[in-house]
DNA sequence: TAAGGTTAATTTGTTTATCAAACTAACTAA
DNA sequence: TTAGTTAGTTTGATAAACAAATTAACCTTA
């Protein structure tokens, strides 16, 4: 085993550091990442120049003066590489190509028909290759592939079910890794999603947050110290299960009152059926009648924002969080939802949480979960920027 | 600022490495810690001697030999020094003096009648004064202090309200560093519980896990990744308000249906009211019953115990931790609610979490609290030595 | 416009913690 | 007795951070 340090370990925590103090500050100067964080200058200048002549860094020039000789501006170089997220969604998927600033290149959303495993796998193959071809020339090319199914994932990346898919026990890393390399990320749906809106969304400020994926379910990705938090074997946040009506509804799990029989996406679905005489309505059907002042709809959507608060106020209790983000396809309905859902969660949490919780709808719409998973790799290859370059980096 | 590394913190982390290891271990020999940890066999003879010389570990001469020179075995010297923990109860105080493993050298309980700040300051300051009265020689004496308080307590060690004992804004650091130094840690109740089980009881191999004091209320303490999770403001785990039943019974709070109005010590005694004809039963008169099999009794602990497992549900399925640790008053009656309790977890939590989760109740009792607390001041101490002796050290 | 002051970045030499390798010490087994 | 094994220390090399000195490039102002 080894678990303690040496000076490698220092020298790479030092370079992270300064890398990150770039990204995140960007431009500045050597002297400006000294007095930021602390390190001599003589060292920042040694690490800069490793991050430079790796490509990661770049200079820009001189910036205005302070007085004295004018400092030399260093930038992040976004394009050094990209990365490919892929969100497995009910009825189709989204996969981006961002570069390493989680800026979107290219976009592509596929219709899926067959959910088998097989089936979807060849979509993503086929759409991962497509978004490879006629990259912008860069040193790294794509560093690697980030993949969030709506589904259990285990912390050896194997999706152990996915009811919506039908799947159980499936093995995407294997497939993947085969033709694109090992830096290769499974994860849930709503822990890519809270990782998206932690690193380019609403959570940019937020070292505890919680993500609420509600669609046809409701997941969950819980954010604690600025890190996923992951619970036994992977399966932590699956709130959409937690009781808050002892005997309410039934729930697909066997039990009664869940929380997601009561303000999903499905829920709103259902509720809505009796309102709607000649077909079973959609969301995008029921918020065109709430914008035209439907009163049974709006006052339907009120009650589901009331549910809504209920578990919210429950997860604030809990856990505390400096902020809940709410996304996936029900975030679409936040305005006709927020006013009962704070007063409900208001009216629900301990006064001194409520206040210091604050709840917000996705920044990044519906490309939370494909973003963060396309962060994954890329937080991977920069904390270790030798260990992942595909095929796409080999053959420009 | 300064938050990069340099050689001093490698060393740092280096000698605590060994420390634990020498903690956890025991006895061991230089060359089994250079195996174990995999630092060089140098290294390890020159920090485990600065060890030696700070009087934290000793020699306790050789061991077998494996076939060639014998192995000089070395001991976590617990007697180096000592930590007091006390628990703010609802009706008394318990303070223990512990040595630098958690053991309890001196136990004091102390009953409080008036519970204004100030009283319960004097008898704790009285408490602590009396367990430092004619200690055993050591190096460093009374290390620190912690305290467990049943409230709201902030990052700032304030306690910012107490409700069962009607206090609102105290400085309980303040007072006491005064006459006993600065190595004064106040946490919530729970909070201290889970640490205190974490490292000393039913907790020892697990490093996520949820300690649940159920008493009057339900309070807890959520560790995560082997640390306590903290939340905005340090306010995590009011797990007790959490709604189980939307439209249950009106809870102090102000809401309906949270958990401890059907699943705490309170709720059993409220519903045993209308058993007993003479007086309000206390939980002993309650057990004394169910021990002599009164139908009713029992069937009302199982209700209770259900309820309970509503609750539980509701974590497991939310944070998914390995295990539940079940503490305070309640935990007595542990033998009469286990059953239904863990029957109602099994079918309201998702099969896939309930595989991995395991329920116990509290291995240290009703010291659970008292312990944890007394741990916070020996794990600062033992991280920077240097850092906290108290007058006792100094007046031997 | 030359001198003095200021800020940016690099160079030089020192410090210090780890490591590998060689060594001493102390034992076992045959 | 001797060869082999394990424990622990000593010695010298290495590498990373640092302080101080130095070079570089600017600004201000008399």
């Amino acid at each position: 085993m080894k678990i303690t340090g040496d000076q490698q370990l220092i020298k790479k925590m030092n370079k992270t550091i300064v890398l990150n103090t770039i990204r995140q500050q960007q431009p500045l100067s050597r002297a400006d990442i000294s007095s930021v964080i602390g390190l001599n200058k003589a060292t920042v200048s040694s690490l800069v120049s490793e991050l430079i002549e790796s490509q990661l860094v770049s200079e820009i020039g001189p910036g205005e003066s302070s007085g004295g000789r004018k400092p030399t501006l260093l930038l992040f170089n976004r394009s050094a590489g990209f990365a490919i997220g892929v969100d497995i969604r009910v009825n189709d998927l989204l996969a981006v190509l961002v570069d390493m600033e989680g800026n979107v290149i290219r976009e592509k959303t596929v219709p899926l028909e067959d959910y088998s495993p097989g089936k979807v796998l060849d979509q993503i193959r086929k759409t991962i290759r497509g978004l490879m071809r006629r990259l912008p020339a860069s040193p790294y090319g794509v560093v690697g592939i980030g993949i969030g199914v709506p589904g259990l994932v285990d912390e050896k990346s194997q999706v152990i079910s996915a009811p919506n898919l039908g799947w159980d026990n499936v093995d995407l890393y294997e497939a993947l890794s085969a033709e694109f390399g090992s830096n290769i990320h499974i994860d849930n749906e709503a822990n890519a999603g809270a990782i998206g809106e932690k690193l380019y969304g609403a959570g940019r400020d937020s070292k505890d947050l919680i993500y609420l994926s509600i669609g046809i379910g409701i997941g969950s990705g819980i954010i604690v110290g600025g890190d996923l938090y992951r619970g036994t074997s992977n399966f932590s946040g699956e709130v959409g299960h937690m009781t808050v009506a002892e005997n309410g509804p039934l729930c697909r799990c066997g039990n009664r009152g869940c929380w997601e029989t009561l303000a999903s996406e499905k829920a709103l679905l259902d509720q809505a059926g009796t309102l709607w005489k000649d077909h079973a309505p959609s969301l995008e059907d029921i918020l065109k009648e709430a914008k035209q002042g439907n009163e049974k709809v709006l006052n339907l959507l009120e009650q589901i924002g009331s549910q809504l608060g209920v578990g919210l106020a429950n997860l604030v209790n809990i856990l505390n969080p400096e902020l809940i983000v709410i996304g996936n396809r029900l975030s679409l309905a936040g305005d006709y939802l927020r006013q009962a859902m704070l007063s409900t969660l208001g009216k629900r949490s301990l006064s001194y949480h409520r206040k210091q919780t604050h709840v917000d709808f996705a920044k990044l719409g519906i490309r939370s979960t494909a973003l963060g998973a396309a962060s994954l790799p890329i937080t991977a290859f920069l904390a270790d920027p030798d260990v992942s370059i595909t095929e796409a980096a080999l053959n420009p």
